[in-house]
DNA sequence: CGAAACGTTGACTTGTTTCAATAACTGTGG
DNA sequence: CCACAGTTATTGAAACAAGTCAACGTTTCG
């Protein structure tokens, strides 16, 4: 939506620089352009909400599964960029079916660091972990503009009463959401902050894919190179040079809230990268 | 059980070393001595099963529940130290519940490093990720000799459909399996070698002691510093050295399976260690 | 006892952070 | 429309934490 004079001149890029066969693997290593476990009946029968569509990734979505979703009571609620969706430490406070928009969940560490422990981005739920606790145990904070849902434990739990399939697919969320944080961990432990970034890069396009957002040639996000920094355990100087050496790699290029992927097959060589725990639902 | 020369030893040590205040400051850091949240009430009913104990800290244990869990069919089994509970990408597999021994959970990486996701000790779900994803997401490794129940997902939706609050109560295993997830990887990622290793110590032992394990001076650990080294995203070499720099600072040690915590309110102090994200449930 | 696993230490290298300074962009009000 | 302040991005040089390589000691177990 915004920025699209920059999307538009590095698609004409990417088709100079990109033959079929890449563009073939690619396609493999990401798993389909399209969420794969729903198959063809995507947009027509589900409507177009993200939410939804990210769920159909991971039950049989029957119109009795369908309807007793839709009738969770939800708080519809719109955040400005910057501002605190739930606060760490914070009584009382239900989960966020974001709908539009970006946030991102951290904790703070005394000294002032910050930790970004998940994004979330249109059809993911903020605060999923903080839902069954007495108190949020970490920040939501909005990244841009968000319009989202807002879901208490109690409602939901109700209708854990009525349809165990609710419950099943809010587990298997729950679940899921551990496998993206233990990716998270591999990530920070594990890889350089080259191939780190890279695997972030690539785990942002797929997850962006997957509720039909984002291109093969790349996506927005509005993430700055400090936000970037707190969610790979780096620094935002040395983030900026990574994203110089992936620019000049010409392998990704990171510019005014745009990331194109210059050369994907050869990024998730480098990044090591499987999107298996992000689609490998049903 | 094992190892008791060590921990009479080093309990004579302590008495010396700490005088009341030191300990009435350990005890709010670890938030008590036993699970609050199950307070007076522990043993007796519940038997002295882990897990059961476990649970307890997470929903109230009504007559009702407790049989609902118990008749969940289980099979038991038995591993010894090295051997696989799981394979990362098997198919079918279930998750196990830890009667007795540890084990752990891990990925690997092409080039063959190995990045340790979680520790389970008795009264923890291994392979709770797995449960409802049509392959096993990661691998699960003996570290003792391990008496296990694996259960399948089949069985556990039946009960969802019986007995919603057992739905609720496996949301909260799995949304709290996310929230130690998330603490390792503010160690990984903001924290020091020595202070990630201390935090690390500290998590353990507050995780025995919820399960009525480990005492305030030490407790058993069959940890290989190497494994250490997976866990926390550093070389086995560099584990070693600062375990050497917690001896030497006379804040923990590790010798021959045994951790001992010589100085516990110094060690949290170094940690930043709040027990919230293991104890607050309800 | 011997072999294999595990732990320990030193010297050296590397990736990342820190400090410091400057450039570019974003949004707001005059 | 431009000027301004504040945020975000960029770059270089120096300092440091952690990794690598290599050797040796210690424990465990068949």
């Amino acid at each position: 939506m915004i920025h699209d004079y920059d999307r538009q001149s590095l698609n004409g890029d990417k088709a100079h620089h990109q033959g079929r066969i890449a563009d073939d693997l690619a396609r493999v290593r990401f798993g389909e352009q399209r969420n794969p476990a729903i198959g063809a009946e995507p947009f027509e029968r589900l409507g177009q909400c993200a939410f939804i569509l990210k769920l159909a990734g991971y039950e049989c979505m029957t119109d009795r599964l369908l309807s007793e979703i839709n009738s969770i009571r939800t708080i519809r609620r719109t955040f400005d960029r910057g501002m605190s969706l739930a606060h760490e430490g914070a009584a009382g406070g239900g989960a966020f079916i974001v709908d539009e928009g970006w946030t991102f969940s951290s904790k703070l560490l005394p000294q002032g660091a910050r930790q970004v422990l998940d994004i979330q981005i249109p059809g993911d739920i903020a605060g999923l972990q903080s839902l069954a606790a007495p108190f949020a145990v970490h920040n939501v904070t909005a990244i841009t503009r968000v319009e989202a849902r807002e879901i208490r434990f109690g409602a939901l739990a109700e209708t854990f009463v009525r349809c165990p399939n609710v419950a099943r697919l809010f587990f298997r969320l729950a679940t899921a959401e551990t496998g993206i944080a233990g990716e998270r961990l591999i990530d920070i432990g594990r890889r350089t902050a080259l191939e780190r970034t890279a695997h972030f890069i690539l785990e942002l396009a797929t997850r962006l894919r997957l509720v039909g957002m984002g291109m093969e040639s790349g996506f927005y996000c509005p993430m700055t190179q400090c936000l970037i920094a707190d969610a790979l355990g780096l620094t935002p100087i040395h983030v900026n040079r990574v994203l110089r050496d992936l620019r000049r790699a010409r392998l990704a290029h990171h510019h005014r809230g745009w990331i194109s992927l210059l050369d994907a097959p050869k990024l998730a060589d480098l990044a090591q990268f499987n999107s298996a725990y992000l689609t490998q639902f049903h």
